[in-house]
DNA sequence: AAATAGAATTAGAATTATTCTAAAATATCT
DNA sequence: AGATATTTTAGAATAATTCTAATTCTATTT
């Protein structure tokens, strides 16, 4: 993520045209910065929308496939609730989510520091976790 | 979970007839009893059609509404994978899952010895959890 | 036991996030 | 330019789940 960490939100045009081996087309370079914008982990309908701004012509389909090709090359994270919509997150340091149940809102949640898997998950022997996904719902203070 | 602790694989019949305040009628029974039987996460299509063995007039409605009693009772709990059909686990110990990449199958994996949420995650100030899901895919070793 | 009322089951339709298909557009290569 | 490969697009298809409305079952009351 280090084109990417020099700023907050680089208009479509400032990204480069390709990165982590993937082509930015002009539609994957608009997901990508509607992603990066507003980082309150949209839907894919809420990118397909927001994309709508600067790109009216933009399709579903494209927002999906956009989507697919930035997660498999590792650019997003597509994050799951539970059986509700996928949404995707820009943050690729190790991190966790969090839903406030009163305002539907998703926070990121980090580990504590040095902390690894096998200090606190009783792992069968020799295994190796290629993916790790840790969702929580709850309610801030009182 | 204390009546169901004394038997591994309780028959629908031994099950009884009210349970943390849910009437179990008899195709919950049912659905409970293949939950209980095979341990394997089974979900909601794999519970129609196993209960069918015992009871072929079940339909799938009725599965999905008991799975939903069970569920809104604290009598088993549903299990996701990423955007997976839901499964459903009666373990009610506190424990998450491992996929096993090669086989599919799932694995029950639990925390070590007392260990708490805020001892690895870095929670927001006064957040109280209210539900926490976390699911692990990966090999186990060669 | 019959009547009643509430709850649960059922078949089938509806919903909805996501994926697929096939054609058109765009980009890359020779 | 012409050929080839990739991407985008609209619309259809898919599939897990939920909903609807009718029927059946259970428990309670007369
Ligand atoms: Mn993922
Ligand atoms: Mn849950
Ligand atoms: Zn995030
Ligand atoms: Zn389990």
């Amino acid at each position: 993520m280090l084109p990417l960490a020099s700023q907050r939100s680089p208009k479509p045009e400032d990204l480069p045209s390709e990165l982590s081996g993937l082509r930015l087309t002009k539609q994957r370079r608009e997901v990508l910065a509607v992603i990066l914008q507003e980082r309150d982990h949209p839907t894919a309908n809420d990118v397909y929308l927001r994309s709508q701004n600067r790109m009216p012509s933009i399709s579903l389909a494209t927002v999906y496939n956009c989507l697919e090709a930035l997660v498999s090359h590792g650019i997003v994270r597509q994050v799951n609730f539970e059986r509700e919509p996928s949404r995707y997150c820009p943050n690729l340091a190790d991190h966790c989510h969090f839903q406030d149940q009163n305002t539907g809102k998703i926070h990121d949640v980090f580990f504590k520091e040095g902390v690894k898997l096998e200090d606190f998950l009783d792992l069968p022997q020799g295994t190796e976790i290629s993916h790790l996904e840790i969702s929580l719902k709850g309610n801030i203070g009182h």
